[in-house]
DNA sequence: GAGTTTGAAACT
DNA sequence: CAGTTTCAAACTC
């Protein structure tokens, strides 16, 4: 009642208000159009300062879209995909076809350290021009309901769907062929957005981040890839390259043909993109597995197709509406080259946000969104030239994403790197033991009440009107769905405008407020390895919260801390009380963990935690450092800037894409929504389906596991380098647990230089036996971690995980996508030398 | 399912 | 930035 807020809870601004009422385009519009948003400007002048780095991690969409359906299903959008410099832009010819789609985007970012961690963000964004950095603006942009797209500078970027086509970029034709595709098949729902952003930074390591998407239905097939060059970027121009892409299913496929055709790898950089169908909802679990199984490529269509397929199932996401709006927002964003806008929220919003933003011009950014979703996984293998990008010049990237559903939220992103976002919020679920329990079994079942089919948990808020962070929907950038019992709920497609302004409000305060809580350091691994399997990078020793958990009475044994939530590790941002987190204590993490393989790893658990932190230190040189560094840690930096902006925003959810490494450690983040949303759907819009399905969100229990639920869920990686951990696990496998827990959330992984320096994987080992039995089996706690972590971690789905790999990429920053590309694989090798 | 505990989010 | 209040989840019973 009347409350203090009657109605909803006039977000920022009030005076715009949103009511519920207002739901209407026009008020999207005029939302749009006011300048509120440039609230913080950050956006803006964090963002971009000037440059680069985008400020806004995630990006709430600030256009509201209406609703997705529409979107989607109608036209999808298009793929854009430019890119600037030197070249230009590569256009999709024609295709191979296949089916699947797969996007992979490496890229390389160069991290660099500021000197702290917060400021680092700062620093990113503002700098202005950057300089050292240079910011590419990479963006990528899946959207398939944006239309709009924005590119900096040099992109233009297609404003309507319709107009789309003109755009330079791809062909048009490809375009509209997707659309078509889209409209008639896919339900459209999918975008992917991914910002993503390169920088250089002095040093300049660079990150790479590859992303593949697979189509689900299409196949496995890998095939095809795309590959966009980049060509470097130019410092300053952020708008460098762009890329864009819109991945539907047709829209993949039809890039791939494109890229096929063109293919090329450009120079520099290139970029790979595929994109795979996504999945609605459902899916999520299911996705994870698939994904496994495919690795990247692979996904499970039915998700998609199932559901996605023709209806669109709820999504909580946002369903509804991008507004109107959108023009008007993107295109200053865009046009200017930048950016302005205002909101950068980034990270998932549900609705789709928007996102708004810019981008900067300089900053470069990729923007992928996904609407739908699948899982992303990066492919590489066959691919694998995936590009690195590098930005140096320029920056190229790769981006494979594949869409996982929303449900969980789960993308993956490989990075070369490494990193991987864990969703924002809390990993709800809830149920997660049972989860755990069910992953297995396909159907499984539903959890919890807590959770929704999706996964996602469902609210039961009765005082926030579900417009504060205190609801996990609305922290996760869904909207909440008909099984949550919140009271007074306006956290609906119906109050989207609400939302979003809620949203900006929030994130005015706090940019990363509805960025990934979770960041991963992820240790490279074989190259091979990482490639297929990413997800299993996560590493839950290695992830950590940016914020970290100030618990006083739980010692960070129970859900009530975050960290242990997200089954991470407490860091030093951590201000808890007789840490006992079973995941690692406080010191652990700061002190690198070390994991050594061979030896010590098994110890890990428990031991680690206490004992780790004098060994890690001592041997961290030796052997690994997991990490980190602290300060990254709780900062995070978190990179993330969106550009986008969108209305459909899209765009930004990935906002991430940016990859940001952080600037310090080079962290990367993904954006949460990103990554949830993703899953969600949030992404571009946000559409998020979230879950999906249609049936209910959560989960449905499907399928697939826990890994890939967990996976799924959360977890969009990178895949940066190599690197990944997998190998341990290898294939497809991962450890169920393990995967799960990390999986859950998103991962991002962060490349962290200072892991390079030593060693090579500490992880690899341990970690893939260790985090999760660390965590599991172990002596502590464990409670049941396994499974229910597992479950619980899908939950987390949302929360994104970072991981920064050091990797090796690094190493190379930046350069040169060949490089790396090709190096990825070799991170062993590099691994060795850097040893 | 009600009630308690808990720590993040919000507010001051 | 710290202290307090609010909040909803996690947990307990
Ligand atoms: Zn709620
Ligand atoms: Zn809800
Ligand atoms: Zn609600
Ligand atoms: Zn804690
Ligand atoms: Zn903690
Ligand atoms: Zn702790």
């Amino acid at each position: 009642m009347d409350s203090p807020e009657s109605s909803p809870p006039a977000s920022t601004s009030n005076a715009s208000e949103t009511a519920p009422v207002e739901d209407s385009p026009v008020f999207s519009y005029i939302s749009n159009l006011s300048p509120l948003q440039p609230v913080k400007s950050s956006s803006v002048t964090q963002g971009f300062p000037g440059l680069n780095s985008p400020p806004l991690v995630f990006a709430s969409p600030q256009l509201i879209p209406h609703k997705r359906a529409q979107f989607s299903r109608t036209s999808f959008d298009k793929l854009q995909v430019r890119l600037e410099d030197s070249k230009n832009s590569v256009t999709t010819d024609k295709g191979h076809g296949e089916q699947n789609i797969q996007l992979n985007t490496s890229i390389a970012a160069s991290t660099e350290k500021s000197s702290d961690s917060n400021s680092s963000v700062d620093e990113l964004i503002q700098s202005p021009s950057g300089s050292c950095e240079q910011v590419l603006e990479d963006i990528v942009n899946v959207d398939s309901s944006d239309p709009n797209f924005s590119f900096d500078s040099t992109i233009k970027k297609s404003e309507r769907n319709d107009q789309l086509a003109n755009a330079p970029t791809c062909s048009t034709e490809t375009v509209e062929n997707f659309r078509h595709e889209l409209n008639s098949g896919i339900t459209g729902e999918l975008a992917v957005t991914h910002p993503f952003t390169c920088k250089e930074t002095e040093d300049a390591q660079t990150e790479l981040i590859l992303i593949n998407a697979s189509a689900s239905e299409k196949a496995m097939g890998q095939g095809d890839e795309v590959s966009v060059n980049c060509s470097t970027v130019g410092t300053e121009l952020p708008a460098n390259n762009a890329v864009v892409y819109r991945s539907e299913d047709n829209f993949m496929t039809e890039l791939q043909n494109a890229k096929t055709g063109q293919a090329a790898p450009l120079d520099q950089s290139s970029h790979l993109l595929t994109g795979s169908k996504a999945f609605q909802n459902r899916g999520v679990r299911r996705r994870c597995l698939q994904f496994e199984n495919a690795q990247h490529n692979i996904i499970s269509n039915r998700l998609a197709q199932d559901t996605s397929d023709g209806e669109k199932p709820k999504t909580r996401f946002l369903e509804t509406p991008l507004m109107p709006i959108d023009g008007k927002l993107y295109p200053q964003n865009t046009l200017n080259s930048s950016i302005k806008l205002p909101k950068p929220s980034g990270f998932g919003l549900h609705l789709n946000s928007i996102l708004n933003t810019v981008q900067a011009g300089s900053a470069a950014t990729i923007n992928v969104k996904t609407a739908q979703w699948d899982c992303v996984s990066a492919t590489t293998d066959g691919n694998t030239h995936e590009t690195h990008a590098c930005a140096s010049d320029g920056s190229s990237l790769s981006l494979a994403t594949n869409v996982v559903e929303p449900d969980n939220n789960s993308v993956t992103l490989n990075s070369n790197s490494n990193q991987s976002i864990l969703g924002n919020k809390r990993n709800t679920e809830k149920g997660s033991g049972l989860e755990g329990t069910n992953n297995l079994s396909p159907k499984k079942k539903r959890m919890n009440t807590t959770e929704s089919d999706d996964g996602y948990k469902r609210c039961n808020c009765k005082r926030s009107k579900c417009l504060k962070l205190y609801c996990d929907c609305f922290a996760a950038g869904i909207y909440c769905a008909d099984d949550c019992s919140c009271q007074e709920c306006f956290n609906r497609p119906d109050y989207e405008e609400t939302v979003i302004e809620t949203r900006q409000k929030i994130e005015s305060r706090d940019p990363f407020a509805f960025a990934p809580r979770v960041v991963q350091h992820i240790i490279e691994q074989s190259p091979s390895v990482s490639r297929g399997e990413d997800r299993s990078n996560f590493t839950p020793a290695s992830a950590r919260h940016k914020k970290g958990c100030k618990c006083k009475k739980s010692m960070c044994l129970k859900k009530y801390c975050e960290c242990y939530q997200a089954n991470v590790g407490c860091s030093d941002g951590c201000r808890c009380e007789g840490c006992k987190n079973v995941f690692g204590q406080k010191g652990e993490y700061g002190m690198a963990k070390v994991f050594l393989a061979g030896e010590d790893s098994q110890e890990t658990t428990d031991d680690l935690s206490a004992e780790k932190c004098e060994i890690d230190a001592s041997r961290s040189h030796t052997y690994h450092i997991e990490f980190v560094n602290p300060n990254n840690l709780t900062p995070l930096t978190p990179a993330f800037q969106f550009p986008n902006h969108e209305k459909d925003g899209s765009a930004a959810w990935f906002p991430s894409g940016k990859h940001f490494q952080s600037p310090e450690s080079g962290l990367t983040y993904a954006s949460p929504y990103a990554m949830s949303s993703a899953s969600h759907n949030i992404s571009a819009n946000n559409a998020v389906i979230p879950e999906s399905s249609k049936e209910s969100r959560h989960g449905n229990g499907n399928t697939v596991d826990e890994l890939s639920a967990a996976r799924s869920r959360s977890s969009l990686v990178w895949q940066g380098s190599p690197i990944t951990p997998m190998a341990e696990f290898s294939g497809s496998k991962v450890p169920q647990e393990d995967v799960f827990e990390f999986g859950l959330s998103n991962t991002v992984q962060d490349d962290t230089p200072e892991i390079l320096k030593d060693s090579p994987t500490p992880l690899n080992t341990v970690k893939a036996n260790s985090p999760n039995r660390k965590r599991v089996s172990p002596p502590h706690g464990q409670p049941h971690e396994h499974t229910s972590s597992s479950s619980a971690d899908l939950r987390i789905a949302r929360k994104f995980i970072l991981k920064a790999v050091p990797s090796f990429p690094p190493l190379t920053p930046c350069i040169d996508s060949k490089t790396l590309a090709v190096q990825p694989d070799s991170s062993p090798e590099n691994r060795d030398d850097n040893k």
